[in-house]
DNA sequence: CCTCTATGATAAA
DNA sequence: TTATCCTAGAGGT
């Protein structure tokens, strides 16, 4: 899935495309119908990201929300009409890593025609934001809202995030690291990749339970999914190996089983943890 | 055609 | 722990 910088790309293309407009909203696929008959033609407020949860306000008398959550292989494709600079697709990694702008080349009609199973169609006076394959998608109140917002740890890519209460429930816990890394409500937005990368760079085994990992590491864990999750929010790529390292890839263990580790040489090991893949380097990560 | 996989999460057993 | 949901692409038959 797209991790949490994905969908803190997503809230700021969505809001710098329809924000203080109103766009028309539909179900190509029809799944959304009655949702997008409740957003349609008000005034868009702009996007917010918490975690892997994206929030699109609406204006209304109590103010409404798109509540949406990509799963494993949601994604937004964006088109403009050639006045309006758009990130083309966003979400779902199979095709792309990155993005790039693109507008519809010269001579193709604006608004292009919906793509596979679009859940939700948001159109603009000079842009189209198209939804596809996303877990949740729903409209609530701002209620609700916030009832989905105290339900997650902090994220970590958020000015507001505030670190105490990832430490108290790391400290809480005696599940491995690596599935409390994966639990939304101890931090939100890291998923498989954050995960294993991380407890890479820290040299932490996934295997140590929550509350044995020292708090100086647990910090420094922490201070590094900060660090790399904001860059990947604002270059839209994850890569977390080292300047020295990035011949080798961006990555230094996930998906890199059997491979020889870019530090140590030794081969990376992957295993089935509480239902995900995890990988990690025996060797690199004993602590 | 089929099966598998994927940066996810939940409900049921 | 397994099943299930969401979708598209890759690979095999």
């Amino acid at each position: 899935m797209p991790e949490g910088h994905t969908v803190h790309r997503l809230a700021r293309v969505i809001t710098e495309l329809f924000r203080g407009s109103a766009p028309i909203a539909s179900s190509p696929q029809g799944r959304f119908a009655g949702g997008a008959a409740l957003i349609s033609g008000r005034m868009c407020a702009g996007a917010e990201a918490y975690g892997k949860q994206l929030f699109v306000a609406f204006e209304s008398a109590d103010p409404l929300f798109m509540q949406v959550h990509l799963g494993l292989y949601g994604s937004w494709t964006f088109a403009g009409d050639g006045t309006v600079a758009v990130s083309h697709a966003i979400g779902a990694p199979r095709k792309r890593v990155g993005e790039k702008d693109t507008n519809l080349p010269a001579g193709v009609a604006f608004p292009p025609p919906p793509r596979g199973q679009v859940r939700v169609r948001l159109l603009g006076q000079h842009a189209v934001a198209d939804l596809t394959g996303p877990a949740v998608c729903k409209v609530i109140t701002d209620a609700e809202r916030q009832a989905v917002i105290a339900r997650l740890g902090p994220d970590p890519i958020r000015p507001d995030a505030d670190p105490r209460r990832f430490f108290a429930a790391i400290d809480r816990r005696s599940t491995p690291i690596a599935v409390a890394l994966m639990d939304q409500s101890v931090i939100a937005g890291v998923g498989n990749i954050y995960r294993a990368e991380s407890l890479f760079r820290a040299g932490l085994d996934p295997h140590t339970p929550s509350r044995k990992v020292a708090a100086a590491r647990v910090l420094a864990l922490w201070s590094d999914l900060v660090e790399t999750m904001r860059r990947g929010a604002a270059t839209g790529t994850i890569v977390t190996t080292h300047d020295r390292d990035s011949a080798g890839g961006p990555f230094y263990v996930y998906r890199r089983q059997g491979l020889p580790c870019l530090v140590c040489g030794n081969a990376v090991r992957a295993e089935e943890l509480a239902g995900r893949k995890l990988y990690w380097c025996p060797s690199c990560q004993r602590g």
